[in-house]
DNA sequence: TGCCAATAACTATATACATAGTTAGTCTGT
DNA sequence: ACAGACTAACTATGTATATAGTTATTGGCA
C-alpha cells in the first residue's frame, strides 16, 4: 500500500516517467521507502488501470518515445485519503536485534564485527540524512525545491517543517542505534575480559 | 533467511512441536521477528528436508500424535555460522516516516491522530519490553529460564547480558520514537496555532 | 454426555520484494 | 563511424509475508 502513495507524493509535484521516478526516488522518498525500478514500472501500470494516474507517450529524440504519467483528480483524492487514514503498524522484524539477542553464540570477534558494522551502517545513514537536512535548510534539495516552486508562499514553511521533522526523526534513530552498538562493544569487551 | 535461524534459536534449547514454537515465539523471539504459524509449519518442513532438523511423531493422547522437531548437528552448525556471518542491511522501509514527510497533506486533526497513534503504539511496545526486561532480571522469563537451565553456570551471565542488551536497544528505540512524535505534536500545534 | 476452549497442523491465495537479466534508442566524444 | 555511457522500460523467477480459512483431537468442566 505504501509504494503507490510514495509515487503519488512525487507525481503530485509534476508529471514524470517511470525512469524519472526511479531516479528521484533514490534521492528523496527512497530514503524512507526504498523501491527498485522493477517494482515501480508495474506499479505505475496498475495505478493507471485503477485511474489514479494517466499516462501519455511523449516523443524522445527522432524515433524514441517515453511514457509520462500525471496524477488524475481521483489519484490526488486517493493520496489525500491515505494521508488522513491512520497507519497500520506492522509487527517488528528487526534482524539486527534478532542477532543481538543470541550474540553469545557468536565468536567474540564476530560479535565485535556485528556491532562495528551496525555502527558503520547507521553512521552512513546519519551522514546521508544530515546532508539531506542541510539541503532542506538551504533549498538545494532537488525534489523539495521543485515542490516548493509549486507551493503557495504561506504553505512553504509547513512543507519544509515536516521534511525537517522527518529527517530529525531519522537522525535520532541512527544516533540511538549507534549509541546502542557502542554500548554493545563495551559489553563484549567486558564479557571477554 | 531470518526465520529458520529464529526457529533454531529456540530449538537448540529443547525439542518442540510447531505449535510449541508458535506459542513461544510470541513471547520471545517474536518480539524482534514476528512470524505467524502459517509460516512456521512450512518452514519447519523445509528445514527438515534440508537436514537442519529432524522430526519424530510422538503420541498425544489415545489416538492423536504430534510432530516434535529437534536440531541436528548440521542445524547447530548452520545456526553458529549464521551467528558469525555479517548482517546484510535491508534498505529502509518506514511507513511512519514516509507519512511524516508529507504531513502537510493531512488535515491538522489527522496529523495529530497520526502522531498520537505513533506515541500509543510505541508506548505499548515500551511497556511490553520493560516487562520483558523485568522478567529477564528476575528469571521469570519463560524461554530464557528454560535456556539458562541448559547453560553452564559460567555462560549464564553472558546469555542474560545479551538479552538485556537487546531489550535495552528496543527500549531506546521506542523512547526515541515517542520523543519524536511528541516533538511532532508541538510542531502541528505551532503550524496551526 | 455433551460442549467448548485449547492443542495440533495445516492449506490456499494474493501480494510484496529481491535479484537478475533483456531490449532498444539517445547522446557525447574520439 | 563507432564505442560507451546513459536513458527508458521492461520481464522473469523465486521467496517472503499477510490474511484467512480448514480439519481433527484432546482434556476439562457442567
Amino acid at each position: 500500500m505504501s509504494l503507490p502513495n510514495a509515487l503519488l507524493a512525487l507525481l503530485v509535484v509534476e508529471p514524470m516517467t517511470g525512469y524519472d521516478l526511479h531516479k528521484h526516488f533514490e534521492a528523496s522518498v527512497g530514503h524512507v521507502w526504498h523501491a527498485p525500478d522493477s517494482q515501480i514500472y508495474p506499479t505505475l501500470k496498475r495505478m493507471e488501470a485503477e485511474g489514479l494516474l494517466e499516462g501519455e507517450d511523449i516523443p524522445w529524440g527522432p524515433r524514441g518515445k517515453k511514457r509520462q504519467y500525471h496524477v488524475t483528480p481521483a489519484g490526488r483524492e486517493a493520496f489525500k485519503t491515505w494521508m488522513n487514514t491512520p497507519l497500520e503498524y506492522a509487527r517488528t522484524r528487526d534482524p539486527a536485534h534478532l542477532k543481538a539477542a543470541y550474540l553469545e553464540w557468536a565468536e567474540p570477534d564476530a560479535a565485535r564485527e556485528h556491532l562495528l558494522a551496525h555502527i558503520e551502517h547507521h553512521s552512513s545513514m546519519l551522514a546521508q540524512w544530515q546532508q539531506t537536512m542541510k539541503e532542506i535548510e538551504d533549498g538545494t534539495s532537488g525534489m523539495l525545491a521543485r515542490r516548493l516552486a509549486h507551493t503557495p508562499k504561506k504553505d512553504q514553511e509547513k512543507t519544509r517543517a515536516f521534511k525537517r521533522f522527518t529527517y530529525e526523526g531519522l537522525i535520532a534513530q541512527a544516533e540511538a542505534e549507534i549509541a546502542w552498538a557502542q554500548r554493545g562493544l563495551r559489553l563484549v569487551d567486558k564479557l571477554n575480559g
